[in-house]
DNA sequence: ATCCCGAGGG
DNA sequence: CCCTCTGGAT
């Protein structure tokens, strides 16, 4: 099993050399606001509001004060903007008031923010401060599930199943390369498995076919 | 129609 | 467990 895992690891770090976060950011709190925008909204649009939103509120001192209606209307394109936006300012009053508008860098405090939960969280530590962690989004989840990684039907435990089968130094990474990888082969719909290049490693290998409609036959 | 690097509430 | 919130892309 750990041979298998390390095969794909390898064979993941050579089709995805590049694996960072696609969100534009200069700090810590600029990164905490993008990813909360990013739910249900592709980075590539987050990334073409972020100039503008920043532009007028560039941190926490500034966000706390402002208008939510205002930043409703910046952020709209990203959906969900009603809640997002009455999230993302009640969080930066609250790190305003409690930790002098820095944002903390451990997971647990980070996920007492209104809008903010284990994913975003994980997403923070990990590329605002360098930490070790597994971000369990759709992709992941997905990904992860379908080579075998993982059994649970939840993002939590399968972060869990995840940090036990991947060696520590390499969560973060592993954690682009699952969503590279969900993203442009692993798809939901029809996985392009005739062009997955993991496909001999995968558990899904063997398993009955999924309905394929006109693409790359599954499996 | 279905999905996007979700979170909170019932 | 389920539901809802949202606009844009495909």
């Amino acid at each position: 099993m750990t041979k298998k895992v390390d095969r794909i690891l390898e064979q993941l770090e050579t089709l995805y050399p590049d694996a960072v976060t696609e969100l534009h950011f200069e700090t810590p709190f600029q990164l905490l606001v993008a990813t909360m925008l990013s739910a249900q909204c592709t980075d590539r649009r987050v990334n073409m509001i972020t100039p503008r939103l920043f532009g007028r509120y560039p941190d926490a001192a500034q966000l706390s004060a402002a208008p939510v209606e205002s930043v409703e209307e910046l952020i709209r394109d990203c959906g969900l903007f009603h809640t997002k936006a009455r999230n993302i300012v009640k969080t930066a009053q609250i790190l305003v008031e409690q930790w002098a508008g820095a944002v903390p860098e451990d997971r647990e405090r980070l996920m007492t923010l209104p809008g903010v939960g284990r994913k975003t969280a994980n997403v923070v530590v990990a590329n605002a401060f360098g930490q070790d962690a597994i971000a369990v989004d759709t992709h992941v989840f997905r990904v992860a599930h379908r080579l075998g990684w993982a059994k649970a039907k939840d993002p939590d435990g399968t972060e869990e199943e995840l940090m036990r089968i991947i060696p520590k130094r390499k969560w973060s990474q592993a954690h682009h390369w699952l969503i590279l990888h969900g993203r442009r082969v692993c798809v939901a719909r029809n996985p392009l498995c005739g062009e997955c290049a993991l496909v001999k490693d995968c558990a899904r290998i063997g398993v009955a076919p999924a309905p394929t409609r006109k693409k790359v036959p599954v499996v």
